[in-house]
RNA sequence: GCUGGCGUAGCUCAGCUGGUAGAGCAGCUGAUUUGUAAUCAGCAGGUCGGGGGUUCGAAUCCCUCCGCCAGCUCCA
């Protein structure tokens, strides 16, 4: 007899051999129906296991991540098991579930089209419909070896032999079996509704000296109407795309003349980028940063005694010479940053030290994985260093990430994931300067009661760091933010200060950004807002209207008195219909639309129209600047 | 960088198997004087990504380079 409890709270005894499903279907029958497995005792398990000891067995179902990884897993298996049944002579590899839904690698002699990948989906309509079981099979591995030798599947042999087990575990869909750790749902019928979605060349085992494999991507859902919010959440993001609304809205251009990954920033987006950086520099001020500038090239001995040249060197733009002397273009800020540090005699009454820099930076990246703003050759760092006394660490870090939170929440970024990044394997700096360090960011996070998770060895080589991603208007993730110690440089540099004992100390060098660069930052912002800026961040924030040609002059006169009053406004007096100019308005997103016609012009006041909003009503130019100035001020994101 | 797809007017796109380019929007000119998402008409606009080749003839076929897109690998 084994006795079992439900996480539900059921509890029964039950002979021995009993299985998982069998259990729950005797105490609670309602959930079986969305049941795709089962965790006994903490294990993930299928639902057909036979449970042999007591245990306590909590169902798992599309709704928590654990449940969509069997699932898309599952269909991973029923992808491949289609693809074989068309191309009997592909060769399978691996097929994991991602983060949303999973794919397959395939070794093909060709690669997939669209016209494949329709034929795949419906033989795996034809495979859910044929409801096979997933059937789990325990062979020893010399057995497991003569299966895939006969079936010609090379790959598994090479992951076979890489198990340290002396079984291992198959599934059996039909007629095609896949050597798997499992567990599975019960039947390919579960998968009610699935779309294929791309093909891709991958690597075997992800490197790029192996055979590239063919990546089919595909999603699936326990409903169809999950499939379709899905798909339209697809939609959305597509609408919102940086690239697409950077080009409608006039923000930037990347020109194949001027050369990928280079950004020209034209006059809408460079009025988003001023505003964003006066902010910047006010609020860098205030918490006690000193703003500099330094140069964009530097001399390679710069490089050589900052290391860059010998751990960075490919991600260098290539040297140039002037009079015999070498250059490299900067790839980073901090040695000037430290060449300003160790400009004076530095006291330990002098630190924390902060120097802060709009910096401009260039580094070479391939070209296959440049990308609209997110991923460029050229970008301005919203940078910082930060040098300081071991007893001051703590409060840094807690300030810094306090300050990151504060800009970003101002920018409208309020839901917020933070990961820090512990010591890697390879790596510099006494164990006493990590303990320290990464003691401080954990610290720094739970002071101020935030949520965090730790990436176990992700650091850099030369410190741990701090990183801070935002979730946009559909809940993509974002990276934002880093704060990173660096106990090399300062070694490097030599870099010290006079302590109160009169002894030279190594300072603490912290690097840090908040925003990333402003590039980035600038295509998250569009993609979070749709391109609709809050009014603060707007390039243009009001147009004025005119209705017909009596009213050109009093239209010119408004919007010269919003400007004069510092808000970007401009007037639309073109001889065209009001329905043109207001469509012309939505169009550019401007949030502010003004429209005054003959019964404005005569009460001195002006018709407004808020976008995302629509009509506000007849207002006094006055209280239609206050209105606007309101919006401004606070960073108002909610229309 | 690798794999696959793509590159036609400022923008979005059409142009079947080769017969020296077309639409809408934007622009310009004119008419119209208009009340909250497109008034009408006319005009102008392209070495069809660059170079080479096949052909009587290439946007269309081949080679090569460049760029873009989706992934892979890597990251602010």
């Amino acid at each position: 007899m084994v006795r079992v409890k439900l996480s539900s709270g059921e509890e029964g005894s039950f002979n021995s051999g009993i299985t998982v499903r069998e259990t729950i279907e005797a105490l609670n029958p309602t959930l079986l129906k969305d049941a795709l497995a089962a965790k006994v005792n903490g294990v993930l398990v299928d639902l057909s296991y036979p449970l042999d000891a007591d245990a306590f067995v909590e169902p798992v179902t599309f709704d928590s991540k654990e449940g969509r990884e069997v699932f898309w897993h599952s269909s991973a298996h029923i992808m491949a098991a289609a693809v074989k049944r068309i191309f009997p002579s592909v060769k399978v590899t691996i097929g994991p579930p991602i983060e949303t839904g999973f794919y397959y690698d395939f070794d093909f002699e060709r690669s997939f089209t669209p016209e494949d990948l329709e034929k795949i989906e419906e033989e795996m309509a034809r495979i859910v419909e044929e409801d096979h079981s997933f059937e789990r099979m325990e062979l020893s591995k010399e057995e497991a070896y003569r299966l895939f030798k006969d079936l010609g599947e090379t790959y598994k042999l090479e992951i076979l032999d890489e198990i340290e087990d002396d079984t291992v575990s198959l599934y059996k869909t039909g007629d095609f079996v896949d050597l798997c750790r499992g567990p599975h749902i019960p039947s390919t019928g579960y998968v009610k509704a699935f779309k294929l979605t791309s093909v891709a060349g991958a690597y075997w085992r992800g490197d790029e000296r192996n055979k590239m494999l063919q990546r089919i991507y595909g999603v699936s859902f326990p409903t169809s109407k999950q499939l379709r919010s899905y798909l339209n959440f697809l939609e959305e993001a597509k609408k919102r795309d940086h690239r697409k609304l950077g080009k409608e809205l006039k923000l930037f251009l990347i020109e194949e003349e001027v050369g990928p990954g280079l950004v020209i920033w034209l006059p809408k987006g460079a009025t988003v980028r001023r505003v964003i950086e006066d902010y910047w520099k006010e609020k860098h001020e205030k918490a006690g940063y000193k703003l500099i500038y330094t140069p964009h090239v530097g001399k390679a001995q710069l490089w050589e005694t900052s290391g860059h040249l010998s751990f960075y060197k490919e991600n260098m733009f290539p040297e140039m010479k002037i009079e015999n002397v070498s250059y490299y273009v900067k790839p980073m800020n901090c040695p000037f940053h430290i060449h300003v540090y160790k400009s004076e005699l530095r006291s330990y009454r002098d630190l924390p030290i902060r120097l802060a820099e709009l910096g401009t930076v260039y580094r070479y990246e391939k070209s296959g994985v440049l990308h609209g703003l997110l991923r460029v050759r050229g970008f301005t760092q919203d940078d910082a260093h930060i040098f300081c006394r071991e007893d001051q660490v703590e409060d840094e870090i807690k300030n810094t990430v306090q300050f990151a939170i504060e800009m970003l929440g101002d920018f409208g970024f309020k839901d917020l994931n933070i990961y820090i990044s512990t010591k890697p394997e390879k790596a510099i700096g006494t164990d006493e300067m990590w303990e320290v360090a990464t003691g401080s960011l954990i610290k720094a996070v739970e002071a101020l009661g935030l949520e965090y998770s730790i990436e176990e060895g992700e650091g850099a080589f030369y410190g741990p760091k701090i990183d801070i991603t935002i979730n946009d208007a559909i809940g993509r993730e974002w990276q934002c933010s880093t704060v990173q110690f660096d106990f090399n440089l300062p070694e490097r540099f030599d870099l010290n200060y006079r302590d109160s004992d009169g002894s030279e100390k190594r300072p603490y060098m912290i690097h840090r950004a908040l925003l990333g660069s402003l590039e980035r930052f600038f295509g998250v912002l569009i993609e979070h807002y749709a391109g609709n800026f809050p009014v603060w961040l707007a390039p243009i924030q009001a147009r004025v209207m005119s209705i017909t040609d009596d009213q050109v002059e009093y239209a010119l006169d408004v919007a010269e008195k919003l400007k004069s009053e510092g808000i970007r406004a401009e007037a639309d007096v073109r001889n065209e219909k009001i329905g043109y100019k207001i469509r012309a308005a939505e169009v550019e997103k401007i949030p502010y639309m003004v429209v005054v016609g003959k019964r404005e012009m005569e009460e001195g006041k002006v018709s407004v129209r808020r976008k995302g909003k629509g009509q506000v009503g007849s207002l006094a130019v006055d209280e239609l600047i206050n209105m606007i100035r309101e919006e401004i001020e606070t960073k108002r994101t909610e229309v």
